[in-house]
DNA sequence: GAGTCCTTCCC
DNA sequence: CGGGAAGGACT
């Protein structure tokens, strides 16, 4: 394509009647402008045409430039790109078309600017060996002839870094002969620039320098012959190589996940995931999920969900995963993650990642779950046949039923017998409880289920497949220790019934009991998790009567493999009637499973706001010694009011709140307090709840220094609504996180190639901009920092620079600000010995420049007149005045971003407004000068 | 003064 | 060759 770009370029400045005789036999006007681009190529009218250079080997995209120090030794050279193909060593070559004289082929290094017209030499060397191992600087020349069928090949070029320090140097030296050539053809004994070309010559390399691109360059190729004269003729245009870009440099560098903390989450999304990568900038990179179907084409992508605060320093992201397009799926997905950089659209390798099935919170396994009201539903009762698994089983339960003697809980009558014997077991409150239990209603039903449907009934799959796994991977000798949460009920009313008939002292029954309620299934569960899982809600009342008369109250809150109690059970099973019962009977709300969640932080991630009720209420505590604590931190780190945020439940944020729950607490891992969070979230209705109803301290800081408002700035590209809530609750735009400010990373990392010229001057602006913000930094002294604690790091307001909406709104509280700090300190005013004003009471801008009074005076004289941007020229603050222009009083921004950005003093604004012939705001600014005075002494 | 970038050095 | 890192320079 660059032969094919230069031949048009050489072409296109021609007019028509030259082309037409460009193009020979053939008459112009035959040929439409459709097939003139073939007959361009066409080989036959080729050598008709005038000479042009043809890249018939481009060099290799990557390569490494090394400096000068590094030269020692070979380093291999530029090969071309076909040499990744074949194995065959081959270099950038070019060719020498329609000529047919010996001709030099002249290879040099160029700027890789997209536009070749803007191309230049590049202060980098491009060098080949010598024998005397010497290096050679670029211009490299070959001869081309018929011999070489005119294609000149470079081999042994390498490129050598020029160091930063000698970058001008090396520019003004290539520039320089290259100049001194030209004027040659003219002037032949020309030996020397004279002065004028020599500065020209400096201010250009200078102004190249600074926007030079040190990580790209070009091959320029150019032909020429020797006139009389011995002088070098252009034969035609100069061709350029595609890019060469610097292997080593970070700002091109590869893409790449190093590490991934996990590669599993939910088809919901919304898990946190930290990965370690290679060197990024944090304003330019996404991380991109996506999906492929058989034929590798992308079925779905989305993307992980972090701000430029998640990003730590270049090298590690935290992230939020995004939902997966199907939130039903039975079976784990498959898909791919991987770094994606906008700005050039560089990608990483991707890496695995899987999407598992939503769960039921805390269970790997899926279970059916059990309500009242499908109590002893046949599906159930058939997975107890199941876990019985044999027809021994079957009819063993079904016997015992049958058989009133040696049954489970037999009749009514007998149980009640059972109950009154002298076992410790006896009380007034107890027999009432257990004549209203129906038991034996409820073994009858059993008994029907079992005789009616029987075997015949199909299976619940979920049921099969968990039995048979169990079957085939256990040893058969521990088989019949294997019991489904039905068996295990089942076995411990059994045991219960037993006990209670065996008219034993009370220490022994005590200990039968205790036995009874340490049998664990294989996932470690008793019965009283057993009796959750079913909803066995009549059970749960005998053994938690049971438990509590024989004195062993304790094991309520055993914990399954998991670390689960009955009471976590019966919150993820959204169960509150169990919830209540427990928490009567003593359970302790405080125990946490595996995760370190509490019954409380599992009910709020399972958004059941009944169990949270239950859990939260103090009527379910009056006979309980454990009170539930709302501060406890899970293994995240999060309290109960950060996962509530996070589930964005505003109903949990408040009854958290209403039981105590502290809105200051932070997280263990980010330092987030659940402000942040629930901005992170873009809860619009917590955080409003947050700022209005509690006490919540909204600019509170989180381990990297940075508040809720900076979130606000970021988040989702900025949140008005919510920055809007927390200006009004008095958040500080100007309280800086703890980030370092560098240049380098606040520039693209990677300039796209089809970068437009147009926007790379603008860009370039943008940088001077962030120049000045800096310097206006460094100018801020030590006093401002000490006291403020600003001069480093990023404000809400730096954030929120892009966004013209937000910007706005954090500007009112610069306003309101910029007024309390006036009349907080308007006494304090403090006179700086190094200001250069000669007047002694210039007032130092972070006390207020203005008193009200004349503030409102100016503000309502410059606005009218329009001198404000005149005055903004002035102060260097021209860059404001477009985003302030809209404002109800300009001047009033004006003048406060002059306050709390510059180091502005009111007799530099006096000054600049008497200059602008503004008598009545000069004349305002004297009074108030005139009244600091009078009171100044008045102190004194 | 720490965090980055640049350059040199080394294997 | 290509990767890594030390150490100085630069914000």
């Amino acid at each position: 394509m660059n032969s094919a770009s230069s031949f048009e370029s050489s072409n296109s400045s021609q007019d028509s009647s030259q082309e037409s005789a460009t193009l020979g036999t053939i008459p112009y006007s035959t040929i439409n402008t459709m097939n003139l681009r073939a007959l361009l190529f066409d080989p036959s009218t080729m050598n008709r045409e005038e000479p042009f250079l043809k890249v018939i080997e481009e060099p290799v995209e990557k390569f490494r430039f090394r400096y000068k120090s590094e030269m020692m030794g070979t380093h291999g050279s530029i090969l071309a790109r076909s040499h990744e193909r074949n194995r065959r060593k081959t270099y950038p070559s070019v060719q020498l078309c329609n000529y047919d004289r010996p001709a030099i082929v002249r290879c040099s290094l160029y700027t890789a600017h997209p536009h070749e017209k803007q191309r230049t030499p590049h202060t980098h060397r491009l060098i080949v060996r010598a024998e005397n191992n010497m290096d050679k600087d670029d211009p490299h020349e070959v001869i081309v002839s018929q011999d070489n069928n005119y294609i000149a090949v470079f081999h042994g070029m390498g490129i050598i870094h020029t160091a930063k320090k000698n970058i001008v140097e090396e520019l003004i030296k290539k520039k320089r002969s290259r100049l001194l050539e030209k004027l040659r053809v003219k002037n032949v004994k020309l030996t020397s620039l004279n002065t004028v070309q020599e500065s020209k010559l400096r201010q250009d390399a200078e102004d190249e320098s600074r926007k030079m691109n040190l990580n790209s360059v070009s091959l320029c190729f150019e032909a020429f012959y020797r006139d009389a004269n011995n002088c070098l003729q252009q034969i035609c245009d100069p061709v350029f190589s595609k890019p060469i870009n610097n292997m080593k440099s970070a700002l091109t560098g590869e893409l790449k996940i190093c590490r991934i903390d996990k590669h599993v989450s939910t088809c919901m999304g919304g898990e946190e995931v930290f990965i370690l990568v290679e060197k990024v900038g944090k304003k330019n990179i996404k991380i991109k999920f996506f999906e492929v179907n058989e034929d590798d084409q992308e079925i779905w992508c989305d993307y992980g969900k972090f701000s430029e605060l998640d990003v730590h320093h270049q090298y590690a992201i935290v992230f939020r995963t995004p939902p997966y397009r199907d939130l039903d799926i039975e079976k784990p997905v498959d898909v791919f993650l991987q770094l994606y950089r906008p700005t050039d659209g560089d990608c990483s390798e991707p890496i695995k990642f899987q999407y598992k099935p939503s769960e039921k919170m805390g269970r790997t396994r899926k279970r059916p779950r059990v309500s009242n009201e499908n109590l002893h539903s046949s599906e159930n009762i058939n997975f107890l046949n199941v876990t019985n698994g044999t027809t021994n089983g079957m009819m063993e339960i079904g016997s015992d039923v049958k058989n009133g003697n040696d049954n489970l809980l037999g009749e009514h009558t007998s149980l009640s017998e059972l109950l009154n014997e002298e076992n410790g077991l006896d009380s007034s409150e107890f027999r009432e409880f257990m004549n209203n239990l129906s038991i034996s209603e409820y073994m009858s039903t059993f008994d029907h289920d079992l005789a009616f449907d029987g075997e015949k009934s199909p299976l619940p799959k979920d049921a099969v497949t968990e039995i048979r796994i169990k079957e085939e991977n256990d040893p058969p000798e521990v088989k019949e220790e294997i019991l489904g949460d039905y068996e295990l009920l089942q076995k411990a009313l059994k045991q219960i019934n037993m006990v209670l008939q065996e008219k034993l002292s009370s220490d022994v029954t005590a200990k039968k009991i205790e036995n009874i309620f340490n049998m664990r299934n294989t996932e470690g569960e008793t019965a009283l998790h057993a009796g959750v899982m079913c909803g066995e809600k009549d059970a749960m009342k005998l053994m938690l009567q049971v438990l509590e008369k024989g004195g062993q109250k304790h094991l309520i809150n055993t914990q399954n493999f998991r670390n689960e109690t009955p009471l976590h059970l019966a919150v993820l099973h959204k169960q509150p009637q169990f919830v209540q019962m427990l928490l009567a009977k003593g359970a302790d709300p405080n125990f946490t499973n595996s995760d370190g969640n509490t019954a409380i932080h599992l009910t709020i991630k399972c958004c059941h706001n009944e169990c949270l009720t239950e859990l939260l209420d103090k009527n379910n505590y009056v006979h309980n010694e454990h009170k539930p604590k709302c501060n406890e931190k899970n293994y995240e780190g999060q309290t109960p009011l950060h996962v509530a945020a996070v589930k964005r439940n505003l109903f949990a944020v408040k009854s958290l709140v209403k039981s105590g729950a502290n809105v200051n607490e932070a997280d263990s891992t980010l330092g987030r307090h659940v402000l942040m969070v629930a901005v992170e979230q873009s809860d619009k209705d917590i955080v409003e709840y947050l700022v209005k109803e509690t006490n919540v301290d909204v600019n509170l800081e989180n381990y990297a220094g940075d508040t809720s408002l900076h979130y606000a700035c970021v988040v989702n590209g900025g949140n008005a609504e919510i920055c809007q809530l927390l200006i009004d609750a008095k958040a500080d735009p100007m309280k800086a996180n703890h980030e370092q400010r560098s240049r380098a990373m606040e520039l693209p990392l990677a300039k796209p190639l089809e970068v437009t010229v147009k926007e790379e001057i603008e860009s370039e602006d943008e940088f001077q901009l962030h120049i000045d913000d800096d310097d206006e930094d460094d100018e801020d002294d030590e006093d401002d920092e000490e006291e403020n604690g600003l001069s480093k790091g990023c404000t809400s307001m730096d954030l929120a620079k892009d966004n013209q909406e937000i910007l706005n709104i954090l500007k009112q509280a610069d306003q309101y600000m910029a007024s309390t700090l006036q009349n907080e300190s308007l006494d304090e005013v403090q006179i700086k010995d190094e200001c250069p004003s000669p007047s002694e009471h210039s007032t130092v801008v972070d006390n207020g420049l203005f008193d009200e009074q004349t503030l409102t005076k100016l503000c309502s004289v410059l606005d009218a007149s329009n001198s404000w941007t005149n005055l903004a020229d002035l102060l260097d603050y021209t860059f404001l005045v477009p985003s302030i222009r809209a404002a109800i009083s300009p001047s009033k921004l004006l003048f406060n971003y002059a306050d709390l950005h510059g180091n502005v003093t009111v007799q530099h604004i006096r000054n600049f407004l008497e200059a602008l012939d503004e008598k009545e705001a000069v004349e305002a600014i004297d009074l108030m000068l005139a009244r600091q005075v009078a009171n100044t002494g008045g102190d004194q």
